[in-house]
DNA sequence: CTTGGCCACTCGTCTATACGAGTATGCCTC
DNA sequence: GAGGCATACTCGTATAGACGAGTGGCCAAG
């Protein structure tokens, strides 16, 4: 059974002290690497490798695990191991919430997905009163009380990116930011109204893996971690009157900053 | 014999069609989180666990590989498995090129790793001439010559950074900017020197799994993804006259970026 | 032509076993 | 006491086999 992979991949090195299934994973990267092996294409099946490289199962599938961690390919169950096709990232500039981008209706993501081309969706819309972690209530200077509003970003039906935002309750409880739709402009718009004009924001950038149920939301491949964006926004009297911990999948995401060099 | 790991880990449920090993990574997860098991503690052994869950020694290993891709545990040959400890993370501020930072003669990183009490290093420090990239040369207003600086940045003699610095040949070559030490205030002094006003930045932040190289070059242990930052330095003419690459270990970094609201 | 089922192929899970290699400990010898 | 060795533990690597489950194509029955 299972013609051989013909020559794409090379062979082992038995004097090498490299593990055989490192070597294994090696020759498959560097094919993939090379172009040998294409984006989204099917690799050898797991039964064509074994007979390739003359090892058990277990040895090459340790070795795909490998490539599987490192983000670059991903199995399907019944069908076979494919190279990870990448999928278009979104480029979050740094003056996206500026003001002149404010007026219209629409959010900023669904406006710059429309721009790109791409269906934006919105999801599993939640607004509710809660106790805040000690961490955000510390970034809200101490407030006892939050609204948060959360919500799920989705681009052309596969879910990217996942925001929480956190607001004093005695700044947002009754008025529209309360609503599930805060009408246009966003809930920036409706601070303002407020008398809460915005003057800056503070962004905490992190990378990590994801967590179980972060792999759920996102639905996240193996081997793809998750940036962690926590936004601070304070109005002109320097109070903080909002924050927003946001998960992005990082392989959808490359966020642009301009700083100025005084 | 290895004695029973006590009440800490829960029982697998065989109703359950959630694999396995899978539970058991779950259990032990479920304990590091409720903090049944601290930051470095040691796990029970795999043999202890095989007892424990009535598994064979492949499904445990399968569960503790799980928690090793998440970044949640790491083993060490030997000795067993622990739970990996939270390194303390360097926080990088987004003035953190501003000229007034710029003056003293050491370098930003020595500075504020010194302010944090750590001890800094730089490493495998090389300065050459080279053929840009496709990628840095259109950043670079289509240089087709390049100088490039690489180096290696070490906190408390652990690998945390590593970052190349290219800059157009025919601005650089022949300064001190081509010397392993550019002198006090670093290259960006020297190019105000040569007439480069710094006006501004562009940075680009994303994060992937690292590469075999970048998991030597900063010893990263498994789960522990990297923050790939690209940073622009335009002078006051708009003319881009550095690209810096840097790869970071995301457990040892936080972005922190101040933006205007308007 | 359509439908249903069989089958061949894929990866997923799990067992049992074996040996290698790194680490720590304690004992024994010098 | 110091050094070195034996040993018992740890995880690392690899084999061989078994069965389960998802996918898709072929083919025969309707």
């Amino acid at each position: 059974m299972a013609a051989l992979p013909s020559g794409i991949l090379g062979a082992l090195d038995p004097t090498s002290d490299r593990a055989v299934f490192r070597q294994i994973a090696d020759q498959i990267r560097e094919a993939i690497d090379k172009g040998r092996f294409k984006e989204g294409a099917k690799l050898p099946s797991e039964s064509e490798l074994v007979e390739h490289f003359g090892v058990s199962r277990m040895t090459v599938r340790n070795a795909l695990s490998i490539l599987q961690s490192e983000g670059l390919v991903s199995s399907e169950h019944g069908k076979g191991v494919f190279v990870r096709p990448r999928p278009p990232v979104r480029r979050l500039a740094s003056d996206r919430f500026a003001r002149r981008h404010r007026d219209q209706g629409k959010s900023a993501f669904t406006v710059e997905a429309e721009a790109a081309g791409s269906k934006p969706e919105v999801d599993s819309l939640e607004v509710r009163e809660e106790k805040p972690t000690p961490d955000i209530s510390a970034r809200l200077g101490s407030a006892r009380k939050v609204l948060a509003r959360r919500r799920r970003y989705l681009l052309d039906g596969r879910p990217v990116e996942f925001a929480v935002s956190y607001l004093p309750l005695d700044l947002a409880r009754g008025t529209q930011i309360a609503e599930p739709n805060p009408g246009p402009g966003g809930i920036y718009a409706r601070l303002a109204e407020l008398g809460h004009r915005l003057d800056h924001f503070d962004e905490e950038v992190r990378a990590r893996m994801p967590s179980p149920a972060e792999v759920k939301m996102l639905r996240l491949s193996s081997g793809v971690p998750v940036i962690s964006l926590i936004r601070t926004a304070y109005d002109t009297e320097g109070r903080a009157v909002e924050v927003c911990d946001t998960v992005m999948a990082a392989d959808a995401y490359v966020l642009a900053y301009q700083l100025p060099a005084n």
